[in-house]
DNA sequence: TCTTGAAGCTCTAGTCACTGGAGGAATTAT
DNA sequence: ATAATTCCTCCAGTGACTAGAGCTTCAAGA
């Protein structure tokens, strides 16, 4: 039997994100003590690392939620955990691509400033202006 | 002078973000028609536009403020302005590294799983058994 | 057994950058 | 003149936590 403090060591999820997972259900109430403090077993445990690596992967909750569910039917068809897994994926290119644009602005910017005054300062005139900018964003 | 409509549609900021970003000082309290609202002109229309394409860069709002305010003192050098957009390279880098690792984990995730039950389903497996990951994260 | 300090409890509010709705007033178009 | 649209303010909600107040329980040492 865990404390709460124990599963947050063992797992690296923090005490009061662990009582935020059991508020939105990812896992169950816990049972208590005498003194009404939680206890965990060994399940828990694996069920919070489980939810820890999908938040490290950036699934969100209702995704997270959604895999729990499915993985409780051991018998069922895997094609919606994968949906939820690829369509994850494809966020995350998306995020990539936007960000690469993003990096190659910035460095942009920062390279044709010359570091004088703010007058012909590029990085603030790049903002003022998009027409200084390539590519459309 | 603009109402807060046309300011909206020209900028492609959406009206209510108009008047958060007065609240937050980005821009200056419009000037009032008689029955109390809000007129802008040209340049608010440039510090808009500004501040919407520092956000689309990705700065926060304090950098923004930051870089308004830098830019309203034309003579000082812009060693400051530099920095703000360097430190945001910086930061968008590490995300980018982040991301760059997330994208390999779930094309591998899913390129693991054969589609058959939740039981075997690698998708489910690699979520709960962090062995199975390639690299640390 | 007593004490003390750490860790636990609940509840509330704050973070960031918006976004949406209610309820009412002003403006614009017909 | 009337109808439709836009505007106003104020308040609440988003996601995934995080922090604090004020209180109770637990574990270890004297």
């Amino acid at each position: 039997m865990l404390s709460i403090g124990d599963l947050s060591k063992r797992t690296g999820v923090k005490v009061p994100t662990i009582r935020y997972y059991e508020q939105m259900g990812l896992i169950e109430a816990a049972e208590r003590s005498e003194g009404n403090q939680r206890r965990y077993e060994r399940h828990d445990l694996e069920r919070l690392a489980f939810i820890r690596h999908a938040r490290d992967l950036g699934l969100d909750i209702p995704a997270i939620r959604e895999l729990i569910a499915l993985s409780q039917h051991p018998d069922q068809p895997c094609a919606n955990a994968d949906r939820i897994a690829a369509d994850h994926l494809i966020a995350v290119r998306e995020k990539l691509e936007k960000l690469k644009k993003l990096e190659h602005e910035l460095e942009r910017i920062i390279s044709h400033c010359d570091g004088h005054s703010i007058e012909d300062c590029y990085v603030i005139r790049a903002l003022s202006d998009h027409g200084l900018c390539e590519g459309e964003h």
